[in-house]
DNA sequence: CTGTTAGCGCATTCAA
DNA sequence: TTGAATGCGCTAACAG
């Protein structure tokens, strides 16, 4: 059995109450203090969390709700958020819901009932219902919910696709597809609409037949791109609008012999260390992975210090990096 | 505030003991069970974990500990290690180390000090030293460690590198290139000697030069398969032994116009959904990752419930997937 | 600076 | 069946 604060107590001769206050940090005369520790070693004592936990009203830790624990660019930033609050003491309770609406409910109301105490969700289709009148702080990623009080960690979706759209236009490209994701998602009704924003302001006439929807897996890349390659009229440059269909859309052209730059242009979305991989290295644009966990999981551990802070939009911004994968176009 | 088993008392006039046998699914007189039954659903009562926990010493949860949260293999285990646990009602703490051998321990050890009741591992560097003499039970996952008393879910990996060298020599290849990991990673020895198992055993002269050594990421796949590419005497066959290796060895090869099959013929491992989406279609080792995790967390709960029970390793089956990826030669 | 005491929410004796 | 009483390990007054 684990040594409690009793146990050190008796060994020392001092009170439990005095150990309690020497092991939170208050200050005991020196000699006490010596006595404590070698105590401590001795038997090896840790503090018990689930003690503390009743006491406090806090569990410290955190439920953390993802759409599916294969997704690389959500476990990426969980592992930004687990590494932020373990560093605050807390621990995190990762749950995912396989894309699936009633798993996403259940899965909610799994985390609800544990005592945790906050939660970080990377929503899909919660509603407001769904979230108001909680009574612990949540932070949301990604998606923005109306009329509910969470914080939320946005990036510029719209502004994402525009710089994409817009590089690609300054290169010369007019006939530019765009392979986006389901029309039900907010990021990609928003990457769309960044799209779509670019060609008006550069007086580029819109061709609903090159925006493509996905469901942003690696299938749905490779098919909507082969369906591209196949146009009658190809678009002179592709922009893929996230992490899996990147990699699809990348196999797909390869296969055809499609070569990139020189038959067609190409920027991706968040695959980074893919990106680097491809020769020639593809344009793509980047999401603040690493600063969308750490803002997540501050927000967060603020809002639980103190729950009367103004609901915060964070917007952060994505960055286009630049790579031979675009071409000028005459 | 949450309601407590007082509060439901209090409305229900009848003591805390009731409610709380009455929740835990004793009998009680039909009567009581209705106005019970209403009360909790007027307060919203939810059963505190924290304090059912304190009392019963047990947390119900479990910690997990893996490499790397984006490591697409180990978190798909984790996908359904999650399901399974949360089904027998445990919470999953997921950490993971980031390759990193500090990191490793030191997560170990957070998981250690938060009362959980079991951990589920894929350890890299932990030793028989970091195990013993641990109090809770513990399961390993692909890898097994010598004079430690936890249970152990493995695939065969050495059989399923035969499998697939042997499928390639059938098939006529004699020249066979094979993308290993990391020499100090236990997986990855294993998987090499399976196909050293299969060339002796086919009496084919072993040719060093054709054992490349990656460190498991798509980096490391592009760069050897583009050393295979310009060998002196290239392999007629590449077989690739992990996931993020398959992906950076296919690019590598598309890239350079290197056909699959007719240049060249391909084995790739675990990446089944890559493997679907390349023409022609990859032959694949995957290995059982449902079954993996499933199995994992069944031994966990046992283990839990029956401490004494023997130490159980348990050696799963992969599978050979056989596409159009490899070619006869003569 | 230290010790005494009460109580967090629950499960579990033991009586009734 | 039900209830009163006790304690899990810890923190937070308060008193010394």
């Amino acid at each position: 059995m684990a040594a409690t604060l009793k146990d050190v107590a008796s060994k020392t001769g001092l009170s439990i109450a005095t150990i309690s206050k020497y092991v939170n940090g208050q200050t005991i005369k020196q000699e006490n203090k010596e006595k404590i520790d070698a105590a401590i070693k001795e038997l090896n004592f840790k503090i018990n969390y689930i003690a503390k936990g009743l006491k406090s009203n806090k569990s410290m830790t955190i439920g953390v709700l993802i759409p599916e624990l294969e997704n690389v660019f959500a476990t990426h930033i969980m592992s930004r958020v687990e590494d932020t609050l373990m560093n605050s003491g807390y621990s995190t309770i990762i749950c995912d819901y396989k894309n699936d609406t009633d798993l996403e409910r259940q899965k909610l109301s799994f985390l609800l009932n544990r005592q945790v105490d906050g939660i970080i969700a990377v929503p899909t289709h919660l509603s407001k219902d769904d979230l108001a009148g909680l009574e612990i702080p949540i932070v949301l990623i990604d998606r923005i919910i109306d009329g509910v009080n969470c914080d939320c960690v946005l990036v510029d979706n719209k502004d994402a696709s525009f710089s994409a759209v817009e590089y690609l236009i300054n290169k010369g490209h007019r006939d530019i597809a765009i392979i986006s994701g389901p029309k039900d998602v907010y990021t990609a009704r928003e990457r769309t609409l960044g799209y779509i924003d670019a060609l008006v302001q550069y007086s580029i006439p819109l061709n609903e037949s090159y925006i493509f929807h996905g469901n942003y897996d690696t299938q749905s890349g490779y098919n909507l791109t082969m369906d591209i390659i196949n146009m009658q009229k190809r678009p002179s440059a592709i922009y893929v609008t996230n992490n899996e269909m990147t990699i699809g859309s990348v196999i797909a052209l390869n296969e055809c012999g499609v070569d990139i730059p020189n038959d067609i242009s190409f920027i991706g979305f968040d695959n980074i260390d893919f990106a680097k991989v491809t020769k020639p290295n593809l344009s793509i644009i980047v999401q603040p992975r690493d600063e969308i966990g750490v803002t997540a999981a501050n927000l967060l551990i603020e809002k639980i210090h103190d729950p009367d802070t103004e609901k915060r939009v964070i917007k952060l911004k994505t960055s286009l990096i630049k790579q031979a994968s675009v071409s000028i176009r005459k």
